[in-house]
DNA sequence: CCCCAGGGAATTC
DNA sequence: GAATTCCATGGG
């Protein structure tokens, strides 16, 4: 079992761990961005990603988009919405709920997801969109729990938080670095906001790149198990 | 047929 | 506070 990934080993520190991930699969140039910014999708090795108030509207948008949902249909979504002319505060606030909700369909929950997508426009419509909004106001917004908070204050405004989801939770915990595979979401944030930049990082991307690394890894993992039970 | 995916709110105890 | 349940499509 030891040579089914490189991350295998029990009893390392976090900091361990990511660099383990950084080796394995590389960087990984998170948040995709795709629309009104020359499309540079996943940019990586480029940090200033989103670069307008539109973009990191857009990143806000997969953000709800994506919740409990593959990316690929959360982009689909996202896609349709491009197409429709929709990707802006102010559309959303116009269009029907049911509209919306035809519009997003692919990437599930699309009822919820509807409500959750115009609540946002609204608050951004009243909102500076030059400012970075605090975690309890994004907090605030129905729809709107820890983890994606994080992801857009990480992600859209380039904030210093380590995004703490289920995959992180499961991962620390099989490496044992969590007690309990129950572990708050403040206690999983609290071990993953430990790692050090790596050489050329800073803070903020070491956070990024960490999340992102987390999933990747979880979901090659998953794949080989399903695929050929070995 | 099953389970999971880049979660969160509402309800119940 | 912790444990359930609901939301819902798509892919393995």
């Amino acid at each position: 079992m030891q040579g089914i990934c490189a991350v295998g080993t029990s009893r390392q520190s976090v900091q361990d761990l990511y660099r383990r991930l950084w080796d394995t699969y590389g960087p990984q140039g998170w948040w995709p961005v795709y629309f009104f910014e020359g499309s540079p999708g996943y940019h990586i090795n480029k940090y200033p990603f989103p670069l307008s108030a539109a973009g990191r509207f857009e990143v806000c948008l997969g953000a709800l988009l994506t919740q409990n949902t593959t990316w690929i249909n959360a982009k689909h979504a996202l896609v349709h919405l491009f197409e429709e002319g929709l990707l802006s505060a102010e559309k959303l606030c116009n269009i029907s709920h049911e509209d919306l909700a035809t519009i997003i369909y692919c990437c599930g929950y699309y009822r919820q997801k509807a409500k959750k997508v115009q609540m946002f426009s609204q608050w951004w419509q009243k909102s500076d969109t030059e400012q970075v909004p605090s975690r309890a106001q994004l907090l605030a917004l129905w729809g709107i729990g820890q983890e994606t908070a994080d992801s857009i204050l990480s992600y859209a405004y380039h904030q210093s938080i380590f995004v703490a989801d289920t995959y992180a939770k499961r991962l620390f915990f099989q490496e044992g670095l969590l007690p309990h595979a129950k572990a708050s979401y403040q206690q999983v944030q609290t071990i993953g906001s430990q790692i050090q930049p790596l050489a050329g990082q800073d803070q903020i991307l070491a956070y990024q790149e960490f999340h992102a690394l987390i999933a990747e890894h979880m979901k090659t993992i998953g794949k080989k198990i399903s695929r050929s039970s070995l």
